[in-house]
RNA sequence: GGUCCAUUCGUCUAUCGGUUAGGACGCCAGGUUUUCAUCCUGGAAAGAGGGGUUCGACUCCCCUAUGGACUACCA
């Protein structure tokens, strides 16, 4: 690697950031990170009509959350040399090479309209505007150059097409699929700008932008793939042969069910979010979830997210940022397409959850407390929170956990209530607090020896009395050990649980 | 339809010609436990099919099948 790694993420401001392009982002900034090199943010805007306000400052904000730092262009700290870096507004710098290539005869103007083309789509089969149908379309090879100027003088609509010659071989070196040959016979003469916007089209724009940036590397999604020859062929009418980036192009992630790409409706219909970020569409009002707010840690998502294509070659799974920098290299990216496995994003969430400490998780689940106005000592929050951490996959999940110990069951599970809640329990209820109120304080160990041996004394069944018991405090059949439930509740509110029980069931 | 890409347990994947094909998620069983969960132990579970090449193929080549992407004045 001779050059200054400089890599980019180019996404298009169409809404929300798809967890997909997440990856690709997260791969990007890793093998940028890895090489010492810049990870570039560009925003793909050439098409005006499918502009979503709101989406840019979406992938910002998401990019920022999930730790994918920008060194230059949109969202980073200072403004790069190769300002602007949103396509809509390096207009000018497009024309220059639009007439370029028409200039040298690469290029050339078509006036046909969306319906001419829809008309010929129909009547000939497969039809494409190539080398062989141009000739009986309305542009500038087939119309002679004085009625092209009219043409324009009068304000007629057109657009710049590349002139691709056909019958020759394009080669595309792909850092992950090795070489991929494709025949310039069929690809098509796509257009490279729009007189309706004045704006490129995608594959100039990109071509001239990289080119511009000084992009070392393209990564980008398997969708990439099959207009690449398009854009080495781009690289080489431009003459900038010598500059071209190399290309990898990511596997595609798919639908966890079935076959086909991740699509935002995969969410609804499963059930997880495949955005980043919570995200309310400006134009449908339609709202979808995310990873943020579904109460995933971003280290989780990246975590998850890397191990989705590529691998270390070892057997570790869990890795922080750092060590995916430290480990990445695009030759272990995997060529087909994975699966979305929400289960195991879950269990990173998990994994997580478990290794932060006790403070962070605190500090996170008080937020949810005040939230429902509850208002507790972070010493107490603390200790539920150690508690009920290892039964939670999410800290969204903790108040479903740990709810019992601010609230008191109002309800009893109905199936535990037939199966622990026996004609004797009411007064061997009665009779626990009598013991329990002679406990001096109500700390687990010794209530737990206390209770056990009264337990024995009296030869009641330990698993009766203790079932019985988690049923008056906690209203279900879950939750911690019981003695540090009560340690934590206190000798009042215990007492007063069992006799709401007694009288409520 | 055409072009391109891909194909190892249900899922994510390891293997870069010689392995009892390994790990992880999930699943099942057992253990720990007063409950649920966690945790621990164990288990079931894979090279799409067919041809080659080779002393030897999951691994290299070809064909078939299957899946996917692309095929817009979208990116």
């Amino acid at each position: 690697m001779d050059r200054k790694v400089r890599v980019r993420f180019a996404p298009s401001p169409t809404g929300a950031l798809h967890i997909g392009g997440v990856r690709t982002a997260l791969y990007n900034f890793l093998f940028a990170r890895k090489y010492g090199g810049d990870m570039l943010l560009r925003i793909e805007d050439t098409d005006s009509s499918r502009f979503v306000p709101g989406a840019e400052a979406y992938i910002v904000e998401a990019l920022s959350w999930l730790g994918i730092e920008i060194d230059e262009g949109i969202g980073a700290k200072t403004s790069g040399k190769h300002a602007p870096y949103r396509q809509s507004e390096r207009k000018a710098i497009y024309k220059q090479y639009v007439q370029q290539l028409l200039d040298a005869g690469l290029a050339y103007i078509a006036f046909d309209t969306p319906a001419d083309l829809e008309a010929k789509r129909t009547e000939i089969p497969n039809f494409q505007y190539d080398a062989k149908t141009r000739t009986i379309m309305t542009n500038s090879l087939t119309l002679d150059s004085d009625e092209v100027e009219t043409r324009i003088k009068q304000g007629e609509q057109y657009v710049v097409r590349i002139k691709i010659e056909p019958n020759q071989e394009i080669k595309v070196q792909d850092l992950i699929r090795g070489e991929v040959v494709v025949n310039a016979s069929v690809i098509d003469d796509k257009v490279l700008f729009k007189s309706s916007d004045e704006l490129p089209t995608y594959h100039l724009a990109n071509v001239v932008d990289d080119y511009l940036m000084e992009i070392s590397h393209v990564i980008r999604g398997e969708e990439w793939l099959p207009s690449a020859p398009l854009h080495v062929l781009l690289y080489q009418y431009l003459g900038w042969t010598s500059a071209m980036p190399q290309f990898a192009h990511l596997p595609l992630l798919l639908k966890p069910d079935g076959n086909g790409k991740l699509s935002k409706r995969d969410g609804d219909r499963l059930g997880f979010p495949v955005f980043p970020l919570n995200w309310k569409d400006p134009k449908t009002g339609e709202t979808s979830s995310g990873y943020r707010e579904a109460g995933y840690f971003p280290e989780a998502v990246i975590n998850f997210l890397a191990l989705l294509g590529w691998n270390a070659g070892t057997e570790q799974e869990i890795f922080s940022m750092t060590e995916l920098i430290e480990n990445f290299s695009l030759d272990r990216v995997s060529k087909s397409g994975a699966k979305f496995d929400y289960e195991k994003g879950k269990w990173f969430n998990h994994k997580y959850l478990q290794s932060k400490s006790i403070d962070e998780i605190t500090d996170i689940f008080q937020h949810i407390l005040v939230e429902k106005d509850i208002i507790e000592d972070t010493e107490k929050v603390q200790k539920i929170v150690k508690l009920v951490r290892e039964r939670a996959n999410f800290v969204t999940e903790l108040w479903q956990q740990a709810s019992f110990f601010f609230v008191a069951p109002t309800t009893y599970d109905a199936k535990t209530v037939q199966k622990r809640w026996k004609e004797e329990t009411p007064q061997q209820m009665q009779a626990l607090i009598s013991v329990l109120e002679n406990v001096p304080d109500l700390k687990s160990e010794t209530t737990e020896n206390i209770v056990k041996t009264w337990i024995s004394e009296n030869e009641y069944n330990l698993g009766a009395i203790m079932n019985a018991f988690r049923l008056c405090l906690v209203g279900e059949p879950k939750g911690p050990h019981i003695f540090d439930i009560t340690e934590l509740l206190g000798k009042e509110e215990t007492i007063q649980r069992i006799q709401k029980a007694i009288i409520t069931i």
